[in-house]
DNA sequence: GTCTATACAGTGATAGAC
DNA sequence: GTCTATCACTGTATAGAC
């Protein structure tokens, strides 16, 4: 079944699947053509080089994972004329977390792992890193739970995920100077994330503390 | 003057700066030693490893980083019995902002972009697909700006920035399996933050809308 | 212990034959 | 289009000098 695909697919393929098990870094065109069963020089000769082909092996996903969005969105927008945040924000996030953390139908298997490698966490840096500092994030947690009682602390630690997320991400981000603009901006968007899970209904009606998807 | 330091504190600078410059992959211990005016196996000898190395560089402005926000987090603590939410993510998100996008007395003028060699952004690889998919966040930024108005553009840019990190963070977690739940508390804390920062109060006076630290 | 010179297997890339 | 041969370069290991 496999021998049916042509070479740029057979590359395409166990690249993707080589790098997801040990990183872009780690696997060597030599393992990949090995697998693909096609000559050395037949990725330079389709890709041009191995830069190249990590890119392909991403846009492959990434087009699918992309129009699913904008086919999501555009159909908000069409359902009535003034769409809901939430909806849009669905467009964004459902699909892509569909991607790596959802069945084996609508996700492709590898895309978490390759995920992980895109951040460079396919190496023992972040997690060495993250095990050498995990006590600090445990008493940010602690702290965080005590001003603010009423979250479940299965949902703390997944905001806490999107707190560090957002900073780290950030924190590469080469865009502005302003460090306390920044910080400020997070900080009060942070807040208001977090105040948005405590279970206690705000007299605010608007406020949601209920999923409202289906 | 750099002729008095020790040979590991000489290959950490020169480490430090040239992964920065270059990145991780990109950067060979030849460079290094080479910079550093020391022998090749001298890496090998103080480090163990490449891999080693690049955690040692990490973990000396890393240990900085943390000590900071512990003990800004146990003065918050102690300055009163109820600490501020606000303060406690002050306490973790300021002094990390500082060291990449602070002043050059507070930051380090290499963290920010070996922050960006830590996700890996050095290559072209993150900014060839951003590129790719820049429509896909015009698009998003758009509807969001028009579900939601009042929200000043550059700071909407910069909260759509802390949900992509989030997002991505996210996707790279092998945690769970339940996408849908972990996509849904990823829409309310983002709806949450984005809401936070229109600028018309809301009827409830807790709701933050203007910066409150110094 | 600290440092050096040297050697080794494996890498991505390329030129040219078929 | 495909393949072979070859190139400069990589991280790492080791034997030995100070």
């Amino acid at each position: 079944m496999t021998a049916s695909l042509t070479t740029c697919d057979r590359i395409l393929d166990a690249a993707e699947q080589l790098f997801a098990e040990e990183g872009f870094h780690a696997t060597s065109l030599r393992q990949i053509t090995q697998a693909a069963e096609v000559n050395l020089a037949a990725v330079n000769y389709h890709f041009g080089s191995k830069q190249a082909l990590i890119l392909a092996v991403f846009r492959r996903r990434l087009d699918a994972l992309n129009k699913a969005r904008l086919e999501r969105l555009e159909q908000s927008l069409s359902d009535e004329q003034a769409p809901d945040l939430e909806e849009i924000l669905d467009a964004f996030i459902v699909p892509a977390l569909a991607l790596t953390h959802g069945s084996a139908e609508n996700g492709h298997p590898f895309m978490r792992i390759l995920m992980r490698a895109f951040a460079d966490r396919d190496d023992q840096l972040h997690r060495a890193l993250s095990a050498e500092y995990a006590h600090v994030m445990r008493r940010f947690a602690g702290a965080i739970a005590t001003a603010l009682p009423g979250v479940e602390e299965k949902q703390l630690r997944r905001q806490l995920d999107f707190i560090v997320g957002a900073l780290t991400h950030t924190m590469s981000e080469c865009s502005a100077k302003d460090a306390r603009a920044i910080a400020d901006d997070l900080v009060q968007f942070a807040a208001a994330g977090l105040r948005s899970a405590v279970s206690v209904p705000s007299v605010d009606g608007a406020v949601r503390t209920l999923e409202i998807h289906s």
